[in-house]
DNA sequence: CATGAATGAGGCTTCATTCAT
DNA sequence: GATGAATGAAGCCTCATTCAT
């Protein structure tokens, strides 16, 4: 019997992650004290340890939600219309990252989570997942692209996956310290590989 | 131990970020205390202080010197011989990353790297010149390239060099969190890329 | 133990500062540690903190508590009735000092203050002030006394109240360190200096 | 058989002396590292403790040899010349704290004395034969006046030896801190003071 | 449910002191 | 005699966490 509705009860866990994530893209998971989140939530200690067992608690759970974001963008795309050419899907991933990704979006977050994988083996899993989708997604894409008689049958489609997974943290590490990076660099470059001639 | 050479100064500072980098390597920039780095380096505190101001000032260091790295493997492609197949490069590359990655590796450290990147200002700078310095490599293989007519005259090498060095944070996580990734799948990956009909 | 009264606060403020005077009256400021200061007042080193900055910021709040003492002694004099003789103001100023004087007192720590007035400008600048406020008293009752017609018309209040004010350290002085001085010793030694023929 | 002569011994003692008494006219005793004592006089580490047996040590001298410098002030007024009237003596007095009071003078440092006297027993003892010499020195004025008639012969010597032994360190102290103590002030003070009719 | 005062372990850093060269 | 690199205890302070109100 809660006294307290549901709704309630998420919309204060929404807003504890919206403080700690917007803090964390300040300053870090680690130079971020808990008494700096609980003054940008405007709640209490008490308050946010009925949320959040811990800190801990609370980086994996921001860890958690910034991770399905880059596969989200992916997902969009497919779901939108028809499969566009190549270079127009890697393009519009990148449209999809920049607008995700203004200081304080969730993909001024993924590097840190990137870094606690390299010691952290439960963060180590979850970024994994992350990857495992991301390839699984592009291989879904070429896959699809053999079918349609566009990628050579003998091509394997899980090389690409590779390839293409790769590109991606590139790009948001370009974006996040050199700001220069675009959707329309990316779909030439994009285009100019795939126009390249393989012998060379 | 007064009026020491040149040379034992340098070899305490290398065994200090030696030890720096283990650690850091097995428990995070943050989470890795002082007092293991005293332990880990043989030394007390007041010996690393003499070479390093502050901790900071060790992560700074840690981080400066994994930099070029990255860039070393690359240079490496180019010194040893005439320029390889794209694929070929991108390979090497590859391998010298996996060379150097094994846990404690300095391409362990790269990805806390890129997390500070996202909050503290120097070192983001560090870093953003770390894929300057990447891009205009790639931007130099590019050139050459469209000099040998292996790539349209009309490409634009910097959206090549753009796309390329994107690719390499994906690898190196992917390699860390998945540990599959290797240099003949992303070499494969890159041919069947480079032979696909851009017109798909 | 939350939503605390002001009152719970100011009492926890001076149970800290009471604990920090008495062993820096038997220690001193800097061989003071602030875990000493924990244990006298019974408080964790937090609960300290969260009243007090930094222990620099205790020894300042000492050193202001402790500066008004001398002068509300002063103060009590002139309060209490009509213009005693000279003597035997200086003696109840002495009367006032030793009472507040056993170890402990506040009187045992102004000496500390004087010496970090030496090269701290804030703590100067506070310590300059009790002697500008002590200079004021007795400007105030050279010039009643003038009025009185008990001073000469043609002397310099200022002048008397720079040597009366320079009296009080140096007798908290030589109470600290010899023990023996006593206010009847400072009466009878200034009823001699004012009989004195001053052309000797 | 020493290997060096003891002129050279002693100029080095004088040497670290100096550069002490300079640091801690300008940080204070505790507040100066052995480090900046060392930089200060251009010796080593090793050095200082070949003369110095610790900071302690170093403290006890600084503290010593600035002790007789007020008694010295004294003295010489008394081999001058023949007795002058009281107020000039004061007068005198003041003129010698002020000529060795520039920053960095030995009369910066006596407060540190005083601050180390509240707790520190060897230096109270220390100290306490400073105001205990003053006081001889005031004493045998006291008694040169009453031999000459120029005090009431039943005054009690003690007592104004006290209290002109009193006026040493708030002069100090008043130069130090508000910079305005001078000797004709305190001379017309005194003058004042004297000339003052003690029934009043 | 919420508050925020209190805890105390542990982090970073300094610095008096030693001793091999 | 002199040097200065090295030691390591101890200091100040922060901060995740708890719990009485």
């Amino acid at each position: 019997m809660p006294r307290v509705s549901e709704e309630h009860l998420e919309r204060r866990r929404l807003q504890i992650l919206d403080a700690a994530q917007s803090c964390f893209a300040r300053k870090g998971f680690h130079e971020t004290s808990l008494q700096e989140i609980f003054r940008e939530s405007g709640l209490s200690a008490g308050a946010v340890y009925r949320y959040f067992r811990s800190k801990d608690d609370l980086i994996r759970a921001i860890a958690a939600r910034s991770q399905p974001l880059v596969v989200a963008i992916l997902e969009e795309i497919l779901d939108a219309d028809e499969l566009p050419p190549l270079d127009e899907i890697v393009a519009r991933f990148a449209v999809g990252v920049v607008e995700r990704m203004g200081p304080g979006g969730a993909a001024w977050i993924a590097p840190q989570g990137w870094a606690l994988a390299a010691y952290n083996l439960p963060i180590r899993e979850a970024i994994a997942d992350l990857f495992r989708d991301s390839r699984a997604w592009w291989l879904r894409v070429a896959e699809r692209l053999q079918d349609e008689g566009e990628l050579a049958p003998e091509a394997d489609p899980h090389a690409i996956a590779a390839v293409l997974t790769s590109i991606i943290p590139g790009f948001i590490m370009q974006r996040l310290v050199l700001g220069d990076a675009d959707a329309e660099t990316l779909r030439e470059g994009m285009r100019t590989l795939l126009s390249t001639d393989p012998a060379l």
